[in-house]
Order: C-alpha cells, then structure tokens, then sequence
RNA sequence: CGGGGCGUAGCGCAGCCUGGUAGCGCACCUGGUUCGGGACCAGGGAGUCGGAGGUUCAAAUCCUCUCGCCCCGACCA
C-alpha cells in the first residue's frame, strides 16, 4: 500500500480533549477520530489492527470448538424483560422507541438473546454441549466515557456463551475458553496475567480475568514471583502470618498516653517515634445485610457497627470485609457514627475497651506491643496485644501490598496495574432458569442448560496494546497486530529509489508480506518520524546513498540505536520475509 | 449523578478581565530554494467565535438559559 493512496493523516499534536497515551497515539498516528464521547472513527489505519486482532480471536475461538454468530444488536425490550435487565441494568442500557411506540434497546451484552436462541434451538442432551460465540458492537451509555478505546459507550467484543447438561460439563467448557484466551493473549503479544477476580453479583461462581500489564490500568493486580497466583487486588491474599509469625518482642503492661491533637497515624507515629507497622488502624464501618442474599425487602434496614482493626501501613479492603462479615455493602462511618461508636474524636479509635463487634486482620493480630487510639479524645494505648487486651474475631480484610508472602508458598506479592480486556466465568443456570431454556436429559426430564459466558474487548484490546507497547516516539506494534508488517521508506523522489522502492514492495506483497510504502515527496524526518509514530515493527530504509553500494537499511521499530541491518536489495525481499515469519511466529 | 474545567479556522492556542466587528503556530494550496530525524522564503484559501435569548449605538468579550466535550469521584453484567 503506498501512504500517498492510504488516508493517513498524521499530527504532531493531538486534539486537546484527547486523554492517556494510547488515544492520543492512535488519534495522532491517524488511526482512529473522535465522533462524540465515547464513540469513534476507525480510519483504516486503525481498522486493520482491529481485524488483526478479531482474527486471532475468531481462529482461536473456531480452534477451541466455538460456533460463530451474529445477534442483532438492536433488540425488544421484552428479553431483558424478561429476566429483569430492563430496569436492572439502569441507565446504562441505551433505550428507545420504534415508530409504533414499543419499547426497544440496543444490546450492551447478550445473555438474554443467546439463551433464547438456546432454548428456541436446543431440545436435547444429544445436542450438548454447545459453544456460540460472536464479535459485535455493543452499546452500553457509560457514566463516564474515558481514555478513547479503553472505555467507550460503542465498542466491539467478542462474546462467547457455552451451553452444558450439567455443572461438569460447564467446567469443562470453562476450562477450554481458558485454554483458548491464554492462547489468545499470548498470539496477541500483550504481556497479560489471568487472575482470579471477585465474581461479583452472581457470588461464588468461577471466574478469572485476563489482564493486561500496564501503568496505566484502572484495575490492581497481585502477582507472585515464585508461583503461578495471581489475583484481582479486589480479592488477593497474602499468606497467613500466623502460620510463619515474625519473633515476638515480649509483652509489656498496657499504658495510656496523652497525644494531645494528634489524630492521625502518621502524626502519631512521629510524636511516638514508633513505626507505623506498630499501629493498630481502627476504623469504624457500617455494614449492611441483604441485597446480596436476594432478601433485602427482610433486612433493609439492618445496619451493624464494626470496628475493622487493621496494621498502620495497611489498607482496609472493603470487597474482603464485606465477604468476611457477609455483607452486602460495608461503607466507613461518618465523623458522628465514629463518635458515637467511640466516645472519643475521630482519630481516637482503638479496639481496646471498645464495646461491639471488633474485626482484627491477620497481620494486626500479631501485632507486639502495639498502639491505638483509647477512644478518649488526645488518648492513645500503647503495649496492645491481641488476646490479652482486647478479642476480636480475626480475619483477612486487608489489601496486600508489595512484598506480601504469596498465599500459595513460594514467592512475594507485587502488585502492577492492569486493564480488564477478558472475563470468562460460569453462570450456572441463572438465565437458563428464568427464561425456561431446559434441555431433555437422558432420565426424560427437562433440565435448565448450565451456561458459562467469556467476553473479549476487541477495541479495547487495540488501546490496551498501545499502552503496553510506545515509547516517546510513539507506539510499537507487537508484529501479529500491526497495521502492516513492514514500512518501507524511500528518501527522496529519484528514479532509482523509487523504482527500488515499488520493486521491493512487490517482491514482499508477493510473499504475503504486508507492505506500507511511504512514498510521499517529503524530507526524510518528516518520514522517520511518522514511521515511528505509526509503529510498524519493521522499517526499511531505501536511500540513494544505500543503493549506490547495493544495499537498503533494515531496522526494529523497537530499537532505538542508531545501528540497521544492510541488506544486499537482491536478497532483501528474502530476508526481510524470514524476520516477518520470525515475529509471527 | 456530585465536584472542577474547557468550547474562537482541520489541529494547538491568544484575544474576553477593561465591548469598537478576529489573530498566531501547525496543517492545507501556489511558486521557489532545500533534502538521512518533524526545513526555509514569498504569496494564498479557510472561522455566522458551540447554540438561543438579553443588555448596548455596538457583543468573541457583559448577563441568562442551553448543548457539547474533558478531568476527579460515585457507578461499571
């Protein structure tokens, strides 16, 4: 493809409403404009990555037995209707009319339709398991559209649904996605973790996220280095201390302590001179029941007081206290809950003579000799011990942070940032049930198909691998999702560098290379610099300098030295394929 | 939805406070000189200043309403 015939608009600068490196990227190299928020232009620059990576996953998903479809993406209200979604899914389902005024929706996923399908479909055992799957927009009106591709109100995914006659087979299905999205990720070339994640509403179901690494990511991570964990930081857990305890100073005898004004840990600590580890952080919460038990007409209203008692340096994770106390919701007191709870000012609160449910975390637990608000206003306790001065039921309800030992055995904890681009888990019979999409068993009887469901965000994938792949420069394709696998460049308009140019660019585009062929009047900086911007991995330089001496310059987008392979142009067409074939692997 | 910010040429911005009918850089077009990491000179095209209403002899500028966009937070099967 020559760039003169390509519409690649480059800039220098992006627009000013453009957020996070990867939009700004892709806006600049040309491959993808804003429309409105959260709704964009694919240029086809743009496109080509987008379908480089729908066809990685359509191949892997038809490798691992998945049949692909296409649902509509506009829909009658009457599916999520049917299961609830219509008002459940607030206002983040995009809703109209058509013209006779029957209510309609443009689909943000498609559990509903692809369950009725099933059970439109689907009559017997004999025809189980099944594996649907297909790559689609979806629409969902996002509170706060952000960051270009990475969280948009239109954007492609890859949905996939598996149908089972029971919890083993459904496991089973599980299982393959899991093969077929570790393949996926890693033919993508993105530096991705699969972690255990919080399996949110549908409680205890089996689920995983497949992360990609990036400084960027709005979600934690937790990785051991010496293991193969690895979890959502929503649902990590360092190892019990308890069971490796740290040598214990021996106990002294509680003592009070005036620390007039000082509320806060890190005020304290410096007034005490006493490492913040020493401190047992209290807090206040107030946790409510119901909601997550499907019950919450019968226990609205049933608000219990808690005292989370946590290490100075550590974090309360909510997600985890929650599930410890079996709450739906915990959120911290305010300012006169804490009071009222205390009796003391806020950042005064101690678990010793604390009167109510007290929540102590592993790691304070063995905590020696350590230090609390006394629940008097400019009081703290100091020489607490777990046990001795106060009980509290001890649990896990912090977030690990770096350094943390693995849960698993060997290796630490560090915690990277990440973005959500797949989720596969199990859904049970939670759809199957409530829409009637039975099969008949062998024993005669029908039974609700046991559903698993595993999606994709293929333009989220597009901004997610920019993330993890630019420089300065600009952005640097990993080789299987590039635009194009080489970018040849010509200096200059001489006949003979650009005969040498469309000679080339035959010979590779004859070998099934993917050639971009700048073959623009423009200094060579202006190229050089597009190229990099661009980030196709591969650039070939063809100079009249070169050419003079038989040669044209082969060079990595990746690599920043100055240094380049010379080819001989008779063989470079050959070489140049065989570095392709290399990086594709 | 709460808080903050911004809408002036395709893009980045100045002008607004203190009203007098719009300017700079990039990009684009023409001509010329250049040519291995975003050249230079000369000339040129392009904006109902987000929209509506109001104040005024006069509004990009002041007032009211409204729409859009961005950021932080809440939310996110």
């Amino acid at each position: 493809m020559r760039f003169t015939q390509a519409l690649i608009r480059t800039s220098k600068e992006a627009p000013a409403d453009a957020s996070g490196v990867s939009h700004v990227l892709l806006t600049r190299a040309g491959m993808i404009r804003k429309v409105g928020a959260g709704i964009y232009d694919y240029l086809p620059l743009g496109l080509r990555v987008l379908r480089k990576i729908e066809a990685i996953v359509r191949a892997e998903m038809n490798a691992a037995g998945a049949l692909e479809v296409l649902l509509p993406a506009m829909l009658p209200a009457e599916y999520f209707q049917e299961t609830g979604r219509w008002s459940g899914f607030g206002d983040t389902l995009l809703r109209f009319k058509d013209r006779k005024g029957a209510d309609y929706h443009l689909g943000p996923t498609h559990e509903e339709i692809i369950t009725d399908l099933a059970r439109r479909e689907v009559k017997s055992y004999r025809e189980l398991p099944l594996n649907l799957y297909q790559v689609q927009t979806k629409f969902r009106d996002e509170a706060r559209p952000r960051a270009g591709l990475l969280r948009c109100r239109e954007f492609l995914m890859k949905d996939a649904y598996s149908f089972d006659v029971d919890e083993a087979g459904a496991k089973a299905s599980y299982e393959k996605m899991r093969v077929a999205y570790n393949r996926i990720f890693t033919r993508l070339g993105l530096d991705y973790r699969m972690v255990s994640a919080d399996s949110g509403a549908m409680g205890g179901s089996t689920s995983a996220e497949f992360q990609v690494l990036t400084q960027s990511g709005e979600d934690a991570i937790a990785v051991s280095d010496g293991s193969d964990y690895a979890a959502n930081l929503e649902v990590a857990s360092a190892a019990d201390p308890a069971l490796s305890p740290p040598a214990r100073e021996a106990p002294l005898p509680v003592e009070k302590v005036h620390t007039p004004g000082h509320g806060t840990i890190a005020d304290v600590a410096a007034f005490l001179q006493a490492p913040t580890s020493r401190f047992l952080k209290s807090l206040v919460y107030l946790a409510t029941r119901g909601a997550a038990s499907g019950r919450a007409d019968e226990q609205l209203g049933g608000v219990e007081t808690v005292l989370v008692v946590v290490r100075g340096d550590h974090e309360v994770n909510e997600i985890k206290l929650a599930r410890a106390l079996g709450a739906s919701e915990v959120f911290l007191a305010n300012e006169k809950a804490v009071e009222d709870a205390t009796g003391a000012r806020v950042g005064f609160a101690g678990p010793v003579g604390f009167v109510g449910k007290i929540i102590v975390d592993r790691d304070a637990a063995i905590v020696a000799r350590g230090i609390a608000g006394a629940n008097e206003t400019d009081y703290h306790t100091i020489n607490i011990e777990h046990g001795r001065d106060y009980q509290g039921e001890v649990a896990d309800v912090r977030s690990v942070v770096d350094g943390d030992a693995s849960p698993d055995g060997p290796g630490r904890l560090k915690v990277y940032r990440g973005i959500e681009a797949g989720h596969i888990f199990i859904l049970g019979t939670h759809y199957s049930a409530k829409m009637g999409a039975t099969y008949l068993g062998e024993d005669g009887v029908a039974h609700p198909m046991v559903m698993g469901c595993y999606g994709i965000g293929v333009s989220r994938l597009v901004a997610t691998a920019v993330e993890q792949h630019h420089d300065d420069d600009g952005i640097s394709w990993p080789t299987p999702i590039a635009p194009y696998h080489v970018h040849l460049v010509s200096l200059g308009t001489d006949e003979a560098v650009m005969s040498a140019g469309k000679t080339l660019e035959a010979e590779l585009v004859a070998k099934g290379i993917e050639v971009l062929w700048d073959d623009r009047d423009e200094r060579p900086g202006v190229k050089f610099k597009d190229a990099d911007l661009i980030g196709v991995p591969l650039r070939v330089t063809i100079g009249g300098k070169g050419l003079a001496s038989g040669i044209v310059e082969l060079k990595r987008r990746g690599d920043r030295s100055k240094a380049f392979d010379a080819l001989p142009v008779a063989t470079a067409a050959d070489e140049i394929t065989r570095r392709v074939r290399e990086a594709l692997g």
